[in-house]
This record gives C-alpha cells, structure tokens and sequence, in this order.
DNA sequence: TGTATATATGAATAGATGTTCATATGTTTA
DNA sequence: TAAACATATGAACATCTATTCATATATACA
C-alpha cells in the first residue's frame, strides 16, 4: 500500500474537511439563522427597533420620528413581526407595537460593539 | 391659555415622540449597523462564519465544504473581509483566512438562541 | 522559463428587496 | 349610518445582490 503512505498527509486533511464538512448544522437552521440577520439589515427596520427599545408605540408615531409614510412603516413592521421580533396589540383605532424578544438588544448591542471599533 | 390645557395630553406625547428622535442615533451609525447585520444575512456567508470557526482554511477547502465554485466563495470572503470579521494571510500558493473578530461567535450564538425558540 | 495550481476580480444576469401608490379593512365618533 | 381616522396590503418599479463565466494575478515547481 505506498500509495496509502504517499497519500498520508493529504488524507489527514481531506478527514478535517470531512469532519467539518459533517458538523455543519442543518442547511434550514443555517437558513433560519441568515434569514434572522437579514431582518437585522436595513435601516428602516433597525431604527424601528431602536425606537420600540425606547417605548412601545403606534404605526404613526414611528412614521413620524423615522419620517416615513405609514404604509413603508407597515410594510416593515410585519416583517418584524413575522421574524417574532415585534408584537402588537389593538387599542381603539390604533395598533400599538412593541418589542417580542429579549434577544434582540443583546444582539443589537453585539453588532454596535464590533461597528464601534 | 385655554388653549394650551386642552392640547395638554397632545403635546405630552408629542414631547415623547420628539425625544425619541432627538435620541435616535446617528444616521451614519445605523447604516453601520444595518451594514454589518447584513453580511450575517446570507446563508454563504453565514456558512463560512461556521467553517472558520472550527478552524482556519483555505480558499479552496471552503469552497469544497460548502461545495461551491471556488469564485462565489472568493467574492462572498471578500465582504467578510471588508466588514473586518475575517482576516486573511498567504501560505505558498494558498490563502489562509480565519475569523478577525471575537464578536463573531457571540453574535452568531444569540442569533441561534432567537431561531432555536 | 514554462506550466500547473490557487486566488481574485470585472461584467453580466437572474432573483430578491424596499418604497410608493392606490385601495381595502377595521374602529371611532358625530 | 356616514365620515374620519389608523392600519394593512397588493401591484409596480427601481435598486441591490449572489452567482456564474471568463480572465487576470501570483506562487510553486519541473
């Protein structure tokens, strides 16, 4: 078998990438996860979050601070909702949105550590 | 002053959604931000993300792991590396990249933590 | 020096995405 | 019930983005 031996070091790191290979998470939790993070990129909808870590708040008024017309916000907001990033509840001719999740300060305050640098 | 008692509640609240926007942080800031979450929303990436963190490794070993052309991983590792979350060195013929950002990880984990609920 | 190997990169293309516009839905109030 | 207000939503459009293809650059080796 000197081809065995000849192909020694190459087998090592042909298994290493295997191994990896192997470990890789499932392709639907990989996707989950980029599509999380694609919720987290744009403006529009950082700033909406910004704005509910302050205080829970209707349609309009985040319109108004972002200065943007109702209907973008609403297209954004179920987005957000949608990734159970943002809840919302009824009140009289208004809905009031609010923050779903703990995580998502902590990963804003993760992202503005590294931008911060 | 009638006027003013009557339009009491309404400028309350105006007064809170003006401090809101005088508190949103810098445009540019948040464009950061976004700009960063954004090279976490895509699945190659976030895919190579994975890889490097168990180890090191060239461009052709990734390319062969996520079973991909060699020139689709070459661009994505390219953003990776603009947004200074890999850093590269050559090795004879090969390029070496590995991961240049300890938030990396943490970002990644509570990303998971959020998808995994 | 010429060839093979590894990587980078510009152009082109197909597909995804954010905003706008018009309008529908649902609630309050006169 | 009609009008006013708040929000949601579908279609259209312009922009952005990821991959592919062809090719350039750079190193190693014979």
């Amino acid at each position: 078998m000197v081809e065995e031996i000849i192909l020694d070091e190459t087998e090592v790191h042909s298994e290493l990438v295997d191994e990896i290979s192997m470990d890789m998470p499932e392709e639907e939790e990989l996707n989950d996860l980029a599509e999380l993070f694609k919720v987290f990129g744009d403006t529009t909808r950082i700033k909406i979050l910004y704005t509910l870590f302050k205080s829970e708040m209707c349609v309009c008024d985040i319109a108004e601070i972002l200065d943007m017309t109702q209907s973008a916000i609403s297209h954004q907001l179920k987005i957000l909702k949608n990734a159970k990033l943002v809840k919302n509840r009824r009140d009289g001719k208004q809905i009031i949105y609010a923050l779903d999740d703990d995580h998502v300060g902590s990963i804003i305050k993760m992202g503005m550590e590294h931008v911060e640098e």
